[in-house]
RNA sequence: GCGGACGUGGUGGAAUUGGUAGACACGCCAGACUUAGGAUCUGGUGCCGCAAGGUGUGGAGGUUCAAGUCCUCUCGUCCGCACCA
């Protein structure tokens, strides 16, 4: 018999399908634990970065399985978004038909990998079923004051006619389509994740170990919060007058560097300099070159020289009372801090560079404690300060501290902690996708709809032209009554971020799903299943999604419907799938496509290939090859398996009877048992525990004891069946009725040896081996050790000598 | 600029607490079997050298009996953020 996976994989995915067997159990009081790899949005087709997401994820769920525990391995579908309309545009396809059509063929994609879920739980984003519990969290949200409604500057995808988040504007550009964003002036949702920015911050410390650092970083970094000192800066009485402003504030982390201060500079569209403006104060080429920065989208202004106008007023020093001149300045961004800053030009660069163009006053006011300032450039380090008055000695944040609390105490400033985490802007003026909640009634404003006549779905009859807001366009859609007064009202037209889908459904799995229709989910079952255990996903999602979802989790828990913190106990992001050195894609033309590959050589090379080319979090680069010599593995295994003999239990063996060859095949064998402990556990390592079977399957092949290979594929087809189920289950079921499928322990025995061998370094360069009883004697190793490297010991002074048992010999010689 | 990850044969990658670097696999070379094979099996394969030996984990130092692993500096690659006050 050869080893024919077409034939194997479809038996035993039929097997599984007929069975339902990897629906997980209701009781509670087993051990549990929840695998999910990220849910894929359902564009067509599945590709090579899904299957090594999908494997990685199933590895461990069916390891688990063997372990005892309750497994929660769920799927579904992220199935709201735009390419659904783009294919409504482009091919005239309705978003619905085009997204349902894709889910299944792509459903009968994953299940030919053989990919245990559960598929009783199985379901996607844009079911009204999901879509109402969505809506009813999103009301409730709207109830605690964490959903408000606010006209703003937004960026606008003139592409995809939509408004996007910060999170989804990659270098000026639309995430989706890459054309650059505009700014837009409108009224949206938004979601006050900025609440949740000091715990969302902290609650990264709980996550540490679990989740790579980077990932950590990246959060940390985006939260971004500084503690500093605000100030009011008093405007002198003429600068008053002209502007009709008292003062504006300003943020600073530097409050040490305050005596340094020479200048303001205020944003180009800051409210002093509109009025400026507005009282006809600035001259024409003044207001032009404001004009000039306020255009400038603010990609571009990072690249550009500094630039700035004086606006003729002055500000007065809180410290010293000193006068100093108010610029218009385009490093300053309008939307951080208060819009305004005091400008050191002695301790911050950007302010240094600044007053050289123009000719401002530069007075360093903080000094190194040893060594000299730098030349011709800010001084930015933490030092002593000089010229402060009562502050002169004090040092770096001993200074900040002081000098804060002097504000404090005289009223003029006091500490405040800024964040560069912005609310998160959920509208979207889109078809495909929920339905935000809310009805507008002309006598009782934006309020929400009844929860008992949730969900609010979506008119089918449409039409999609890609331009405007297909909701907002239709005949008879948006009028409706308004839940308050019963009056004539409309609807909202505008839709949900599909971000805010994949922030929750992760708890939607937890709850079986006959329960659906009642709840989005019990606490009960969600306190069972969460957190997840083990979260696959990429790397592409550290800051969008994994926020939010975060965010999401402590709103639900804040709302009472879930007791955990954090979602994602630990986080794996693999690493992307490239060909020729770069990322598959079809542009490139060097997609390798996941059925063909599945045609030819079946799910489990796909899958064995896929876990051993390279660890998961590392990048992969295909290679057919070797996906070849994945295959040659499997037909190995098939055939060796096929001189086994069937058993119904693991084989005693007399180990001391064994002869060296058998003594060493079992060794491999149980070494790999060990390896796949850890791998499984906690490094995911799959590549190494891949290797370690292929080194045990060699080790069995140069012995022909009946009873150690008997073991030995006992043991290799429980270890390897994660990574390839369906060739495991046909053998073992052919083999062992499926007995070996348990926790194996592991036998001490094996790994007791006549002798050990062990190097012998001199001067610590390796130089000779010898072969010691394992229990010799310190004194008998030396001496087999000066014995096998006496060419190198002779005429020689031995000065010392080391010896690390089991491993080697050191003798050091003059 | 800030933050993070990484750098090992022709290639993907092993080496978990410092202890014989290169496991396993791909590729390549030689051989066996075969009508043939992109099949299977055996052996070899870091580099220099006929050999003895030397040398070798981006580079330079250091700690140590011993460094891919620890420390300092440095070069390079990738990723994220970025005029954030």
């Amino acid at each position: 018999m050869r080893y024919n996976p077409s034939e194997i994989e479809k038996k035993w995915q039929k097997f599984w399908d007929e069975r339902n067997s990897f629906e997980p159990s209701e009781n509670k009081t087993l051990p549990k634990k929840y695998i999910l790899s990220m849910f894929p949005y359902p564009s067509g087709r599945i590709h090579m970065g899904h299957v090594r997401n999908y494997a990685i994820g199933d590895a461990l769920a069916r390891y688990w399985r063997k372990r005892e525990c309750n497994v929660l391995h769920p799927i579904g579908w992220d199935a709201f978004g735009m390419p659904a309309e783009n294919a409504a545009i482009k091919h005239g396809v309705h978003p619905k038909k085009w997204t349902y059509e894709n889910i299944e063929y792509m459903r009968k994609e994953l299940s030919s990998l053989g990919l245990s879920f559960s598929k009783e739980r199985e379901f996607a984003t844009c079911d009204p079923l999901y879509t109402k519990y969505e809506q009813a969290f999103f009301i409730d949200m709207w109830n605690r004051g964490l959903v408000y409604r606010k006209k703003g500057h937004l960026n606008w995808c003139p592409h995809d006619m939509t408004v996007l988040a910060n999170e989804q504007v990659i270098d000026g550009k639309c995430w989706r389509c890459d054309t650059p964003i505009v700014q837009k002036e409108m009224h949206q949702y938004y979601i006050k994740i900025t609440d949740y920015a000091d715990e969302l911050l902290e609650d990264l410390k709980k996550l540490e170990g679990g989740w790579p650092p980077q990932v950590i970083a990246m959060q940390r970094n985006w939260i971004g919060k500084s503690v500093g000192l605000e100030f009011s800066f008093l405007l002198d009485e003429e600068s008053r007058k002209k502007s009709g402003f008292e003062s504006f504030e300003v943020f600073t982390t530097r409050p040490d560097t305050i005596c340094g201060v020479t200048y303001a500079a205020v944003a180009p569209e800051h409210p002093l300099v509109k009025a400026l403006v507005e009282n006809g104060l600035l001259d024409e080429t003044t207001k032009e070159k404001i004009e000039r920065m306020c255009r400038m989208p603010a990609r571009e202004r990072n690249i550009a020289e500094k630039e700035g106008v004086p606006l003729g007023i002055y500000a007065l020093h809180p410290i010293t009372g000193e006068k100093v001149p108010v610029w218009a300045a385009n490093f300053v961004l309008m939307e951080y801090g208060s819009g305004a800053v005091m400008a050191v030009p002695a301790h911050d660069t950007r302010d240094y560079a600044f007053a050289k163009k123009y000719g401002l006053p530069i007075r360093y006011v903080v000094f190194p404690e040893s060594g000299e300032l730098p030349e011709n450039e800010a001084y930015t380090e933490d030092g002593i300060v000089k010229g402060c008055g009562e502050f002169d000695g004090l040092k770096g944040q001993q200074a900040r501290d002081a000098i804060i609390e002097w504000f404090e105490k005289k009223g003029l400033g006091k500490k405040v902690i800024n964040f560069r985490l912005k609310d998160w802007g959920v509208s979207r003026q889109r078809y495909w996708g929920a339905p935000i909640p809310m009805v507008h009634c002309p006598k009782c404003g934006v309020v929400p709809q009844k929860k008992e006549l949730l969900p609010v779905t979506l008119p089918d009859d449409v039409e999609i032209t890609g331009e405007g807001n297909p909701l907002d366009h239709h005949p008879t859609w948006k009028f409706t009554k308004c839940p308050v007064c019963g009056g004539d009202a409309t609807r909202e037209t505008d839709t949900l971020d599909t971000f805010v889908q994949s922030s929750w459904y992760f708890l939607r799995y937890t709850t079986p799903r006959k329960y659906w229709e009642e709840v989005a989910f019990t606490k009960e079952d969600a306190n069972y299943w969460m957190p997840v255990d083990q979260y696959v996903g990429g790397i592409e999602h550290a800051i969008l999604h994994l926020l939010y979802a975060r965010f999401f989790t402590k709103v639900l828990r804040d709302l009472g419907y879930v007791d955990v913190d954090e979602p994602f106990k630990r986080l794996l992001t693999q690493g992307m799938v490239l060909k020729d050195g770069a990322k598959m894609s079809k542009s490139k033309g060097n997609v390798v496509d996941p059925d063909a590959l599945i045609e030819k050589y079946g799910a489990d090379t796909a899958r064995l290939f896929i876990l051993f080319a390279a660890p998961p979090t590392q990048e992969l680069e295909w290679n057919d090859s070797a996906v070849e010599g994945a295959f040659r593995f499997l037909k190995k295994l098939y055939d060796r398996a096929m001189k086994v003999e069937s058993c119904g239990e693991m084989p005693r063996i007399d180990h001391k009877s064994l002869q060296k060859s058998e003594k060493d095949a079992r060794r491999k064998v149980y070494e790999a048992l060990l390896r796949g402990e850890e791998v499984y556990t906690e490094r995911f390592t799959f590549n190494t525990l891949i290797a370690a079977c292929m080194e045990a399957l060699n080790a069995l092949d140069r012995q022909k004891n009946p009873k150690v290979w008997q073991e030995g594929m006992w043991i290799l087809l429980n270890l390897l069946e994660p990574v390839v189920p369906h060739i495991c289950w046909e053998l073992s079921e052919k083999l062992f009725c499926r007995a070996n499928f348990g926790e194996i322990g592991t036998k001490d025995e094996v790994f007791e040896v006549e002798s050990v061998k062990m190097g012998v370094s001199i001067n610590g360069k390796p130089r000779a081996q010898i072969e010691v009883a394992p229990d010799a004697s310190k004194e008998q190793i030396l001496e087999a050790a000066r014995k096998a490297a006496s060419k190198w010991v002779e005429g020689k002074t031995i000065v010392k000598e080391i010896v690390v048992p089991n491993k080697l010999v050191n003798i050091v010689v003059k």
